[in-house]
RNA sequence: UGACCCAUGGUGUAACGGUAGCACUAGUGAUUUUGGUUCAUUCAGUUAAGGUUCGAAUCCUUAUGGGUCAACCA
């Protein structure tokens, strides 16, 4: 597929390529992907990482994968796995650079100590809410910390014992001298250092003083010589702070570029409401179908391509925005349009007996894809007794109904056109069965018969036919915008947002189908087969539905 | 009520002082052994008011609307 969308450059592009142009850096590009290890990425992390990741493509650079774990609390080395199996599956490489911010933990305490020597830092005994009570609000500006001006050997003593242990947790911080008056909080003498008796995924016991973020991040972009650093515009108002640790620190000067994170309609985002519908159970877990998490994406049939094309459809700005979630399906469908192999499956099966037919099984050759003539062909039994979809049969049909009808004909894919004869009706007046009678001489690719019907549907052969669960999912919200509602977003879970069927009928070639592997169901949706299927237990995901222009009709 | 940021069809994104374009969505028609695909086509936009300029979506001012910031989270 054609990635490359945009002819016309993003803004960061811009950028990069005027500090390209002045020979900034030597004209070297080097971005980072830098996800805190407590969570599953989701398709608003897909978005930063084809833009880091392709920009270092596009412009000959690289790309860093930098753990942000300066928080023991909450990160875990599950996450880390997930990670990076996620970026791999997208398609992106970051080759022998796998980084840590806990990589830099000693020498992050070195630049803390070289700041309090400036005069820069000191270590401050107030309380977190004396703290935060001293910083104030953004309209009032802020109270100076009664140890804000403690001697240099002081702080310096103090720090060193902080790392030691001496002190109990929340007892100390170390915080930036900047200005307690500043109308940007961030530099109200933000805390650089906390106390924290954790054990560190990584660095177990070693350390019981971790660094800020705004203390780890942009020294991190710095020791790697991260070119340009890519971030959401929530950290729009510490740049100021990151640029006043670079220059205070006189370290390479990495430039932050903010951009607007991905939204999407019909969804949320945010990791505390995603862990809320995995925790109270709205889904099955991380992986779930109906989460936009990568590895739910990708149960759900999602490819990497289509994600991939997705986020170049989306764009790169500055401004606020909600996708529309039939982007997202777009993307996906375009790309299982050409490469997905069609097949026959019956949802909701009635019975058909063709009454003029052999009593024999025929094998008939079925193209895989009409979009793909090196798809090749399959063979595909046919018989006296089939299934074909009930909505597929109206006795009564409304208007424009090209389906099959009493005494009305349809082809039946890659076989024949059949005929209606007889109605079998159960007790309640529900059609259990159709008569028909097939057409000798209008086999498929050799017709005779000079017959028109309006419509081809498909079926499956009753004897061969195997039985297989499909599971529909639909958007998990019924309202575009479930994160902006007077109530709680749980209070606009779909509850149809999952569908089983049980009972379905596929053809027999679907038998030694791999959790994976993607279909088109003909006339219905894309299918991928389910983690959990097994050749005795096919399950399949419907990833998307086809577009269908009659339902649209039908539903005005 | 402070600082910073943002504002182009329903949605998203271009136009870098000189013809407002593209994609999705929606509509219509053609093609089609998938009511799919493909093709053609239609609807629809510069938040407002001033100013600068021969000329403003673009520059300036003000207003309006929206977002972010007051974790020892990232």
């Amino acid at each position: 597929m054609d990635e490359s969308v945009n002819k016309t450059l993003n803004f960061i592009e811009d950028i990069i390529e005027e500090d390209i142009r002045n020979g900034k850096h030597g004209g070297r590009v080097h971005t980072r992907f830098p996800p805190e290890p407590n969570g599953y990425l989701h398709i608003g992390h897909a978005k930063s990482i084809c833009l880091n990741f392709g920009l270092a493509l596009k412009y000959k650079g690289k790309t860093n994968l930098r753990f942000d774990d300066t928080n023991p609390v909450t990160e875990e080395t599950e996450y880390v796995e997930s990670i990076k199996q996620d970026i791999q599956w997208l398609g992106f490489s970051w080759e022998d650079r796998e980084f840590y911010a806990s990589d830099y933990f000693e020498q992050l305490f070195q630049f803390a100590v070289q700041l309090i020597k400036k005069g820069k830092a000191y270590v401050d005994d107030l309380s977190a809410e004396e703290i935060a009570k001293y910083k104030k609000s953004p309209t009032e500006a802020g109270l100076e910390s009664p140890f804000r001006n403690r001697n240099i050997e002081e702080n310096l003593d103090l720090f060193f014992k902080m790392r030691d242990g001496k002190f109990q947790e929340g007892e100390k911080v170390l915080r930036a001298k900047i200005d307690m008056g500043s109308p940007n909080m961030h530099m109200r003498d933000p805390i650089l250092y906390r106390i924290l008796y954790k054990p560190h995924h990584r660095t177990g016991t070693e350390w019981c003083i971790y660094p800020m973020y705004d203390f780890a991040h942009g020294q991190s972009d710095s020791i790697e010589g991260i070119t340009h650093s890519i971030c959401t515009l929530e950290f729009e108002n510490h740049r100021p702070l990151y640029n006043w640790c670079i220059e205070n620190l006189g370290i390479f000067p990495s430039q932050q570029i903010e951009f607007a994170r991905l939204n999407l309609s019909y969804t949320v985002m945010s990791k505390r409401k995603l862990l809320q519908l995995v925790r109270e159970n709205y889904v099955e877990g991380w992986d779930d179908p109906r989460m936009p998490t990568l590895c739910g994406l990708r149960r759900r049939g999602y490819t990497p391509e289509a994600i991939r094309h997705f986020t170049n459809l989306v764009g790169i700005a500055r401004r606020d925005n909600v996708i529309d979630l039939a982007l997202l399906e777009f993307a996906v469908r375009e790309d299982l349009n050409k490469r997905a192999t069609r097949v026959m499956a019956i949802f909701d099966p009635l019975k058909v007996i063709l009454t003029n037919y052999e009593n024999q099984i025929e094998q008939l050759e079925i193209e895989n894809n009409p979009e793909d003539p090196e798809a090749g062909k399959r063979l595909v039994p046919f018989g006296k007794v089939l299934y074909i979809e009930q909505e597929d049969f109206m006795e009564n049909p409304v208007d424009k109904y090209f389906r099959l009808t009493k005494d009305g004909m349809v082809r039946l894919k890659g076989a024949y056109i059949v005929k209606c004869e007889e109605i079998i009706k159960d007790n309640n007046g529900k059609v259990i069965e159709l008569h028909c009678s097939y057409i000798q001489n209008s086999k498929s690719g050799q017709d005779q018969s000079g017959l028109k019907p309006k419509a081809t549907i498909h079926w499956v052969e009753e004897s061969n036919a195997i039985n297989a669960e499909l599971r529909l999912y639909d958007r998990l919200f019924t309202v575009p915008d479930p994160d902006d509602q007077e109530l709680d977003f749980k209070a606009f879970i779909n509850k149809d947002s999952l569908v089983k069927i049980k009972a379905a009928k596929v053809e027999p070639f679907l038998k030694s189908t791999k959790p994976g592997n993607f279909y088109q169901f003909i006339r219905k949706a894309y299918f991928a087969t389910d983690l959990d299927s097994t050749s005795e237990n096919l399950i399949f995901n419907r990833t998307v539905n086809l577009k269908d222009s009659w339902q649209k009709t039908q539903d005005k």
